[in-house]
DNA sequence: TCTGGGGTCCTAGGACCC
DNA sequence: TCTGGGGTCCTAGGACCC
């Protein structure tokens, strides 16, 4: 196979250069995105390179932030606005190639295999930075190798504004010496592993020996060390990421709470959110997880997967708060979130409906009335139960 | 420096079926 | 009555990423 030309294109702290584009006074200026100060979850969410510079950084609290630098600009959230970026970037990468796989609101990548003189990407890629600076004035970070690992780990070598490239054979040169920790796809918790059988940087995860290896990570780590080779053969995908896998909405309380009524409350008002963003999806799902935090950090989930669709606030708000009585330990809670997950496209759903509903009073009626009274009496659940098993047995 | 909110993927065990 | 092995689904938790 013909060596590829894959890019990783990275935008530079997306959020506060979206805003700074959005009112250009803040340009130059020290600009941080994050949640309300008044409240324990203000954090820093982004912040710009002015704000960087101060030792502002992602997580920290707002009022610590405002202490290293007073003249910090703090703005909420506006997720409609960075949406809107996003989707204009994204337009932009695809007049390159329709090879285009976003991995998230700021970043993808983008195959350009098919130059025909691999020696002009570096062209290429000046352009199209170039274009994202005039035309959206956002600043990116581009990385250019053989591969979507490399190009990953090279979009992120020069910022902002950087374009970098990392061909195979500089990898012992330019990876290598990396810290461990440095790696994508490592955290904290696997490089402290990793430090402790005396593996510091990506080289000596690269020369490691296998048995050692998966006696330390399991048998995803084979997969690790060869990305450490700069050997990753994942094609990009332009589908990988086109349809939502999970809908869910979870927040930190105001303060540790214990009142049953309160957590009630509480999630009620998340089951509100979720069917809004479902219904604004047009998705339904047949699982539903909830997920505790109490006061210590201690994080438990639970959930239930039931042959009938989530979609509906009441329903879910039902079913979270059965669950949640079920298996609160009683002490105080720091975080609630109701996640749908196993979702599946509305539109199609009720295109089966339909039919099904049509084909009973074409020629089954009885059926139909059966299935109403099977709803008389079990209730909503066992109908959609019905309607499945009848359908199964159509296919 | 005591840590938000949105996700995805992986693993491992148990239930159940063939 | 005791038994293998593969496949799939569900649940819970961990790890990671932006």
């Amino acid at each position: 196979m013909a060596a590829r030309v894959i890019f990783h294109i990275d935008m530079n702290s997306f959020f506060a250069s979206v805003e700074q584009s959005y009112d250009t006074s803040l340009k130059g200026k020290p600009v941080a995105v994050a949640g309300d100060p008044t409240k324990r979850r203000g954090i820093v969410v982004t912040c710009s390179y002015e704000a960087r510079a101060f030792g502002v950084y992602t997580t920290m609290n707002v009022r610590e932030a405002k202490m290293l630098c007073p003249e910090l600009i703090v703005l909420p959230p506006n997720f409609a606005r960075y949406k809107t970026a996003s989707v204009a970037m994204f337009d932009v990468l695809r007049t390159y190639s329709y090879l285009v796989e976003p991995t998230s609101i700021d970043e993808g990548y983008l195959d350009l295999s098919h130059l025909e003189n691999p020696s002009d990407a570096i062209h290429v890629a000046n352009d199209l930075q170039q274009r994202l600076s005039r035309e959206l004035d956002l600043p990116s970070s581009i990385g250019i190798a053989p591969n979507k690992f490399l190009a990953k780990m090279a979009s992120n070598m020069k910022k902002p504004m950087g374009i970098t490239v990392l061909r195979k054979r500089d990898v012992p040169t330019l990876l290598w010496p990396l810290e461990i920790i440095k790696m994508h796809g490592i955290g904290e918790s696997t490089a402290t592993k990793l430090n402790h059988v005396g593996v510091f940087t990506i080289g000596d995860l690269a020369t490691m020996e296998d048995t050692l290896l998966i006696e330390t990570l399991g048998k995803k780590s084979v997969r690790l060390k060869q990305k450490a080779n700069g050997e990753d053969n994942r094609p990009v995908d332009p589908d990988a990421h086109a349809e939502s896998k999970s809908v869910g909405n979870s927040t930190t309380l105001e303060v540790d709470e214990s009142d049953i009524q309160e957590l009630r409350n509480i999630l009620v008002r998340l089951s509100e959110k979720v069917a809004r963003r479902l219904q604004a999806k047009q998705l339904a799902g047949t699982t539903l997880s909830i997920s505790i935090r109490y006061a210590d950090w201690n994080n438990v989930s639970r959930s239930v997967t039931k042959n009938v669709l989530y979609y509906q606030q009441e329903m879910i708000a039902k079913e979270a708060i059965r669950l949640f009585e079920k298996h609160w330990d009683g002490s105080a809670v720091r975080l609630l979130g109701i996640t749908i997950s196993n979702v599946e496209d509305m539109q199609d759903r009720t295109e089966q409906l339909s039919i099904f509903t049509f084909q009973q009073h074409a020629k089954e009626e009885p059926l139909l009335q059966l299935l109403e009274k099977m709803q008389k009496k079990f209730g909503e659940d066992s109908i959609q139960k019905g309607t499945s098993r009848l359908k199964k047995k159509e296919d």
